[in-house]
DNA sequence: CTTATCATGTAGTGTATACTACACAGAACA
DNA sequence: TGTTCTGTGTAGTATACACTACATGATAAG
């Protein structure tokens, strides 16, 4: 069960299907790392890199850094950083919205976004 | 600025004025820990403890472990998983709350808790 | 056909995390 | 006054994180 090695290599190849310059050592090279390493990710023999690597990652491959980042198992900083300074209010909110349906979410989203209030 | 340690010495000195089962060696031995590494992360001389030890020392001093965990720069590992396994819902609405006022966020919460939907 | 590019195997590195173990001097208590 | 409890100084450890460096055999390009 290697979700994250999985994508990034189906992702990559499909890219590559349009454009040689997706191989795995033009990708490493882009994103600042090593094609071995890179290598490792994608086969699930190392685990996910490191937030900014794995942001790179994404812009690199087109995906959205926050679900790239989900499947690494990890949370982006900005938001940790969001929840940190009102962690009452955060936790509440988030831990309700829990069992709640997406479009729940979603309706908040947008009741918020133009200030239905 | 080691808010983190000054906060668990002033709480725990605070207890110790009605209960001197709070002492650094007890409440250390309660949480599972040695006095010394207790008593250097009281002084700030070392960062915060584990996510595991923040809670039980949160709980210890009868404070709420989110507060406690935000304190030590952290985010309680089960809103982290909520948060990852919807990462675009999550993401976009934290982000869009991180200006909006306390008030707006309570609110929400409650709307959300009564089922005004 | 040979040169460059490809992915991958093996080994090693520096730094951070999260602690323990022991020893010590001063205060409190009985 | 001696035993116990207090906080703290010093030193060390085990594990995880986040990689690099080099070498090798296969594949593709000119």
């Amino acid at each position: 069960m290697t979700a994250f090695g999985d994508h990034v290599r189906r992702r990559r190849e499909e890219l590559r299907a349009q454009d040689r310059r997706y191989s795995l050592r033009q990708v490493a090279r882009r994103i600042g790392v090593e094609p071995a390493y890179l290598s490792k990710i994608e086969r699930g023999e190392m685990p996910p890199p490191s937030e900014e690597t794995t942001v790179r990652l994404a812009r690199e491959l087109g995906e959205d850094p926050d679900l790239m980042l989900a499947m690494a198992g990890k949370v982006s900083s900005d938001l940790q950083e969001i929840i940190r300074r009102r962690p009452r209010l955060f936790a509440d909110l988030i831990r309700q919205l829990k069992s709640e349906p997406d479009h729940a979410i979603l309706r908040l989203v947008r009741e918020v976004r133009d200030g239905t209030w």
